[in-house]
DNA sequence: TATTGTTATACTCTATAACTATA
DNA sequence: TATAGTTATAGAGTATAACAATA
């Protein structure tokens, strides 16, 4: 049970980052199924929101989807008249995606339950420790995903 | 970028921790296929040999798989003569598992590769995020499941 | 010819239900 | 009848390839 190296210190990274993913995901559920969102559809929300993008597959590439996965997603929102999507004048190749209204009150509605949700766990660890957490989480993601701020 | 509640101080847990669990499987599949390895086969490896379980199920559970899905793997692996599948002679509806000196062998093999990858990793986090990153890892691994030890 | 978005298809992973053999 | 293990089937999620529109 020490840090000795090639000894068992403790299970796999992933044995542990896997099934944790996969709980918080189910926890989130709910709160999704409530308002009728898939977790991609939250994402395209999340994302769309910070940084509008001109096209359906840099969209797809920043939250790591498949382009053709993210076109029923967008379908389904845009029904719903939660983001609208119109060919670019200059392209008209391209969609220009935007949130409306209703769609940007909605991805903060459900954030902000995520968060809290996410919140009551992170209650249980002791101050210190979840900072050093959530900083070397966000450090190990943006690694993992390609380092892009290497 | 502050922590005042409902703000954005960071990206959802769940949105950093499930890409980072897809990294770190895609990372260890290289290794895995090495050995003729499923990432079943390995969970299935890594915990027989810490503990000894009496039946199949009681294995599933405990690597969070489901019962049905297992049993392609010990075919596998029992065919490889990397583990024992007998029937026990107080009950034989259950199968005794346990792990072969190849099997025990191999799952070393695996395990130090895997282990080096992730020391890579972890490598670029200052030493004391390190500690504080896998203490609240574990924690909060064993919280979601089920947290046997609350 | 290359690119954006789309559709169709196939493949993998996972969950459910039905079956057998023991008890 | 209940349980351990097994098999078969169906469903969700994902990736690949082919297609239409535009450049």
């Amino acid at each position: 049970m020490n840090a000795a190296p090639g000894n068992t210190p403790r299970p796999d990274l992933a044995a542990m980052v896997v099934p944790l993913g996969r709980a918080l995901m189910a926890a989130e559920r709910p709160v999704l199924d409530a308002h009728g969102l898939t977790m991609w559809a939250y994402a395209v929300l999340s994302h769309l929101d910070e940084t509008p993008l001109r096209t359906q597959a840099a969209l797809a590439e920043a939250i790591h989807a498949d382009k053709t996965r993210i076109i029923a997603v967008l379908d389904d929102l845009e029904s719903r008249e939660l983001l609208t999507r119109r060919p670019d004048p200059e392209d008209r190749r391209v969609r220009l995606l935007s949130l409306t209204p209703e769609g940007r009150r909605l991805r903060d509605t459900v954030r902000t339950a995520v968060r809290e949700g996410e919140e009551r766990l992170l209650e249980q660890v002791p101050a210190a420790d979840r900072e050093a957490f959530l900083r070397t989480l966000g450090f190990l993601y943006e690694v993992s995903q390609g380092h892009p701020g290497r």
